[in-house]
DNA sequence: ACAAAATGAATGAACGTTCATTTTTTTATC
DNA sequence: GATAAAAAAATGAACGTTCATTCATTTTGT
């Protein structure tokens, strides 16, 4: 019926709880005697479904990278407006850090740590080529701000793990209303 | 001559030594043998110092995000322009970012990992209050949006980390150009 | 000569990884 | 289908390494 292959159930599990154990104490703090206790199987088996502690974090951040990139995109197609194209986009990406809060609190600390080989971090980069083409056609149309698409992000994309940090620290919950604040302000910010 | 306790020498060392060694490869490429060779001191000698390795990260922590408000309330006085006062705080704040990479590196990564005790991070919030103050008023006075103090800082402060991770990283320096063109867009995100 | 500071070898715990063994699944044969 | 042989997957104890921390000893400063 399912249409997981077998020997799948456990990697998954083993990443599910990678994340969970990267999330709650930092890298340093995930021992794979623990991830493996978690995840339910023995310490040995997880060098069946991954080389090294190392290629099992590169591998988990680039499916959480991927499956985050596949959110940011779903349903989404250019129209001849630009904001309305950047506000589904963006929207799409704090959906997706609202709803899978684990995967992407892992991202945010992914991101900020050099635990990440470079080789995955750029692989993790090419996934957002749309987001970068849609910020290109609004430079050309004069709507967008003619500054680095770094600059973009900074201040549209990255301020949401931020909010989400602090909402897991229970300092800033994130309301609708809040959400809608934070689309203006990121709209604001890189509109002209 | 020097205003420098004798014993501080050797601390100093050792907290120049964390901070470089935990930017290199993170908290958990930072061995104390390793930071006590980089520092010029036997690793035993970092116990007369510091209580433990938690202990030693949290006063190199809360030191560097002393220096950071240090510098970000320079010359600091309040105007009647909300909008002056901010320009003021906020290019103190990338002045600090730039001039003092590895100090604000470090800050980076400790703001995404739990390495950080709680309590430490609470203290290194106090330090902000100005800034606080400041956006208050401007919401009083309606020229800044009426928002949680957090969307605030993530669309202020918080990017400018990204873009000196990048710059870092290769992708993105920081010229003087975009270092205008982010202060631009985080007022134009703040403002009302 | 004394006290304070510094040393670095020693210690034990914890870690990533391996591998001889066991268990489970698949394949082959009737 | 049932059964046996073969292959694959999983186990967990054991290994070697690395780490934070300690402490008997030496060095430095007064």
């Amino acid at each position: 019926m399912s249409t997981t292959p077998k020997g799948e159930v456990k990697r998954a599990a083993l990443v599910r709880a990678t994340i969970t154990l990267v999330n709650n104490s930092g890298f340093h703090a995930a021992p794979m005697a623990r991830i493996a206790k978690l995840a339910g199987v023995s310490a040995g088996t997880i060098y069946r479904y991954f080389e090294s502690k190392q290629d099992l974090i590169n591998q988990v951040y680039l499916e959480v990278k991927s499956a985050f990139s596949v959110s940011a995109f779903r349903d989404y197609e250019e129209t001849d407006s630009v904001e309305a194209d950047f506000r589904k986009i963006w929207y799409n990406i704090a959906d997706f850090k609202l709803r899978e809060v684990e995967q992407a609190l892992f991202l945010s600390q992914c991101d900020n740590t050099p635990m990440i080989d470079e080789a995955s971090r750029q692989e993790g980069l090419r996934h957002l080529k749309p987001l970068l083409d849609l910020w290109e056609r609004g430079q050309e149309l004069g709507s967008i701000r003619p500054v680095s698409p770094y600059l973009l992000y900074a201040y549209t994309v990255y301020p949401v793990a931020f909010l989400l940090n602090m909402q897991e620290r229970g300092y800033c919950e994130l309301t609708p209303a809040r959400v809608d604040a934070a689309y203006e302000m990121a709209w604001n910010s890189i509109k002209i």
